[in-house]
RNA sequence: GGCGGUGUAGCUCAGCGGCAGAGCAGGGGUCUCAUAAGCCCCGUGUCGGAGGUUCAAUUCCUCCCACCGCCA
């Protein structure tokens, strides 16, 4: 029987659109729950949205909507986009469905009938315009910090959860488990935050204040408390203690979460199911925070919406594979636009792209479009073998992802494939199966870098199913192959001399517009994408006239220019050559940027730069359209 | 204020007691099967600062500076 295995992504605030930070979540669980169904494992994905509190009653009276109405919606969007992404979630949970509440209020029955719950009181300050309790450092000289009203002490009844009882248990459990949170720096986070007293946790809120909610089984004068409600959806999903569903997989269970709800899950979850008596689960997989353009995400989440909107622009599978190689699993990364591009240029387009183009063609061109037979004189060890272990390569590839995603490192799973991809790249360099003459042994030897270039071809279309799920079903059926893979299939030979090969251009198209690199205005790093007049003010235009001209020694690109700026002469190195004679140059006015720092290239010193522009491989420099003496200003 | 983390090549980061590393960017060369892609070559950087331990410290310890996180 293959080995259960229980993910899930936290379930999303319907307060909220989906956003980037959403997304990479989502991806990750996916990405993961990808690889272990590749693996063999009997894997289920949840995901779903938390749809009840007073944040969503409001906005509901805002716009003069039920709040179910409004949690119908949002939740149709979480869905939908999930949809878009490719997500392979097997179910997604809704804490307004009955499956949902009626567990809940099962658990709290539990609980109570237990003693594990009791009624105290709570007091603090209460805001009634902003309807809610304020802490002592939010308060603002004993007011409300938004309307400025002085607050009201307000003694509430409310359930308790009796989560203190458990904090030493908790403590031990975190320190026999090292990689129950993970990674460390969180787990340090949490037995940091546990070297203080540990509180009871409220669980109620008194419907006179919130109606919408999961009422309590045993005082229906209250509804549950959002982390009550929220964290119980991940046993709901399964049906809860005696369903099927749940004995397979709770066993199993791991989280994904980002790093705001990192305590609800360390703290309170493992208490509540200690109390209910449920197993813990096996890791709490904790990822950091996206920044755009260097910026903190401050309150508009806008930008991380439109964030992801590049995954129209540019695809799905690019959007997964920025996302998962760019961030170091736990840390903050940034995302940009133009290192978007940089990944999809250098890791998409040249090398795995331009790999995959080149190998078909190669197959199509010299082996009649089929996977050509291979001898064992031609292969690794052989008399006649050329090019190295491949084979050796991709198993070691196979063995670092393995390990790499067993710890939730999705860059260095990444990483470790493009290690691979490099070595096929220069496999097909050094056997250079087109350069090889008719005799017996180069025509053998031909065929054998051919075979094992398909096979290594057919490998990557496997492995990297997780990660790129269209571009490694792309890649397969090139190769003949149909169906849902598995590791196993991960191997040489496993694609059979004789199966025919369709060739395959285009897989990444590069992204060659220089406007597209560059983050487009209010879509992304909004703090990146427009200068003021101040920062304009800073670069000094300038009209030259070009005196002399000579190109670099042992350069092909660059020229050197002696120009004049009326009281002084500058030298300076343009990247021009390709496109502009030394001669052509001499006399003309062109703009330079005069107050540029000096650069040395190819040993002249360069003090200033040409304005040119250029696109699809043109180039053009900047010249007047009207006579300017040298010197002067431009703006 | 308490606890913890980070600070290494232009950028992103790895290394964590024994002659400073990778990817990207940049420069040069080269092949031509391929998406102007590939491949090869090119990195002396006060390893944040100051002390200390050690035969030897980027690596361990102390203090300081800067930034970040959690808590109050």
């Amino acid at each position: 029987m293959s080995p259960a295995f229980y993910l899930t992504t936290p379930i999303y605030y319907v307060n909220d659109r989906p956003h980037l930070g959403h997304a990479y979540t989502t991806i990750v669980a996916d990405a993961m729950a990808r690889y272990r169904r590749l693996a063999g494992d009997d894997v289920w994905l949840l995901t779903g949205t938390d749809e009840h509190g007073d944040k969503i009653a409001q906005a509901a009276a805002k716009a003069g909507m039920t709040p179910l109405a409004l949690a119908d919606q949002n939740s149709a969007a979480f869905r939908e986009t999930w949809k878009v992404l490719g997500i392979s979630n097997d179910d997604f949970i809704r804490t307004t469905e009955p499956r949902h509440t009626k567990l809940v209020q099962a658990i709290l029955q539990k609980l109570w009938d237990a003693g594990e719950i009791y009624l105290g009181t709570y007091g603090a300050n209460y805001c009634f315009g902003c309807e809610r309790f304020y802490t002592e450092k939010e308060i603002v000289d004993g007011k409300c910090p938004d309307h400025q009203t002085r607050l009201t002490w307000i003694e509430e009844e409310n359930y308790f959860f009796k989560m203190s009882k458990y904090q030493r248990w908790l403590i031990e459990h975190i320190e026999r488990h090292p990689d129950f949170v993970r990674p460390e720096r969180y787990r340090n986070e949490i037995l940091g935050f546990l070297r203080d007293p540990l509180q009871d946790l409220s669980i109620s809120r008194p419907k006179t204040r919130l109606e919408w909610g999961i009422p309590l089984p045993f005082d229906d004068t209250y509804v549950t408390y959002v982390w009550f409600d929220a964290l119980i959806n991940y046993v709901s999903a399964l049906g809860g203690p005696g369903d099927p569903r749940f004995e397979k997989y709770w066993p199993h269970v791991q989280h994904v979460i980002a790093k705001d709800i990192v305590k609800a899950h360390a703290i309170y979850w493992p208490c509540m199911l200690k109390a209910a008596g449920l197993d813990l689960y096996r890791h709490l997989n904790v990822h950091g925070y996206w920044t755009l353009g260097g910026q903190k995400i401050s309150k508009s989440v806008g930008n991380l919406v439109e964030a992801l909107a590049l995954k129209e622009k540019y695809g799905n599978d690019a959007f997964r594979y920025f996302v998962l190689r760019e961030m170091v699993f736990g840390l903050d990364a940034d995302f940009s636009e133009e290192a978007f591009v940089g990944r999809l240029n250098a890791d998409l387009a040249n090398d795995l792209g331009n790999l995959v183009s080149r190998v078909t063609t190669l197959l199509v061109n010299l082996s009649e479009g089929r996977v050509p037979e291979t001898t064992p004189a031609f292969e690794v060890g052989g008399d006649h073998a050329l090019g190295g272990d491949l084979k050796g390569a991709f198993e070691k590839a196979r063995a670092d992802v393995d390990a790499a995603m067993r710890e939730f490192a999705f860059q260095r799973a990444l990483a470790a494939i493009w290690e691979f991809v490099g070595a096929v790249n220069r496999y097909i360099d050094t056997t250079a199966p087109w350069a090889r003459p008719a005799s017996h042994i180069a025509r053998g030897q031909r065929l054998s870098a051919l075979y094992n270039a398909a096979q290594a071809l057919w490998c990557l279309g496997v492995l990297l199913e997780p990660f790129l799920p269209e571009a490694a079903r792309k890649i397969r059926q090139a190769l003949g192959g149909g169906g849902v893979p598995t590791l196993r299939d991960a191997q040489w030979g496993r694609l059979a001399p004789g199966a025919s090969v369709q060739k395959v251009s285009g897989l990444f198209p590069r992204v060659v517009d220089r406007k597209a690199a560059a983050p487009v205005p209010g879509v992304v790093g909004a703090a990146g994408s427009r200068i003021s007049l101040d920062d304009f003010g800073k670069i000094e235009l300038r009209v030259a006239e070009v005196v002399a001209a000579e190109p670099v020694p042992k350069s092909k690109k660059l020229l050197k220019l002696t120009v004049s700026l009326g009281a002084e002469q500058r030298t300076l190195v343009a990247g021009i050559a390709e496109h502009y004679a030394p001669a052509d140059l001499v006399g003309k006015k062109v703009v330079v940027v005069a107050n540029l720092e000096p650069a040395t290239l190819m040993g002249v010193e360069s003090n200033g730069m040409v304005l040119a522009g250029s696109a699809d491989g043109k180039l053009a420099i900047l010249t007047l359209d009207r006579d300017l003496p040298p010197g002067a200003k431009v703006r």
